[in-house]
DNA sequence: TTGCTCCTCACGTCACGTGAGGTGGC
DNA sequence: TTGCTCCTCACGTCACGTGAGGTGGC
């Protein structure tokens, strides 16, 4: 159970941003050091550089900081109930395009490419995380 | 044929908004009036009261204006075909979810809420505007 | 004159950082 | 001494407006 600790230096330079920005995710309470040296350096787990690569990755599909913080610290989620909620939308999406006019169905476009890029992204952090 | 058309101040009351709103939306290519007086006054078609009605849905879901400008003004989207590519990422995404670890499911809640959310917006957009 | 519109320049706000600078441990 | 860290205050940027002010038609 020897778990690896890192300090902010070294976090930052694996997971590839700025001591700054480590600091910074930590002041929001995204980022929570595992606990402190006597001195008071941070020391975080090294699981936090994938959680920082997740991080860049959700905000770059437009997810602010806020939620993100909120779902790492809320309850587990039942992704099963999820699915079939997504499921059922599809089936109600699907009929409603069919009477929507041409207006409409561009604004369909929007919506339904960003569901498209928020799906993609959930597979590939699922993929890349199986046991995180 | 005779098209209802609607200077700037009436349009942003029936809107809801500000004539100085409607100016910055037209300014930034969202909306186009049909015309203008000989005084140079913009003419809008009263489509547009629909339209901005839109607009603020769709920014409460942060799509940005950019690339709402972009989708009213780019060509229009085979529905059934993205209809398809959805239905194809959940599949993807159920299998995905199966081997994901806690953390990765945590992710996976947050971006399918939003889909959720972007999906259940295109619904009642499309159920509002059958022939627009 | 009154209210409407046009246009432009500048300012305000919010999210998300980033820089700098002084502090103390290593 | 050198490099690392802590913390704080302020500044920068980008999207999205908003205010103000001078102009001319109605």
């Amino acid at each position: 159970m020897g778990e690896l600790l890192l300090r902010i230096g070294e976090l930052a330079s694996r997971a590839g941003v700025t001591t700054r920005t480590v600091d910074f995710y930590t002041g929001i309470g995204l980022l929570q050091p595992a606990g402190r040296t006597d001195a008071g350096y941070r020391l975080y787990p090294s699981s936090a550089v994938d959680l920082i690569a997740t991080i860049r990755h959700l905000e770059t599909h437009g997810v602010c900081l806020d939620d993100i913080a909120h779902a790492l610290h809320g309850k587990p989620v039942d992704v099963a109930r999820l699915l079939a909620r997504l499921e059922a939308d599809l089936t109600a999406l699907r009929l409603a395009a069919e009477s929507a006019g041409p207006d409409a169905q561009t604004i369909l476009a929007i919506l339904g490419a960003r569901a498209h890029a928020l799906i993609t992204t959930a597979i590939e952090i699922a993929a890349a995380s199986p046991l995180t």
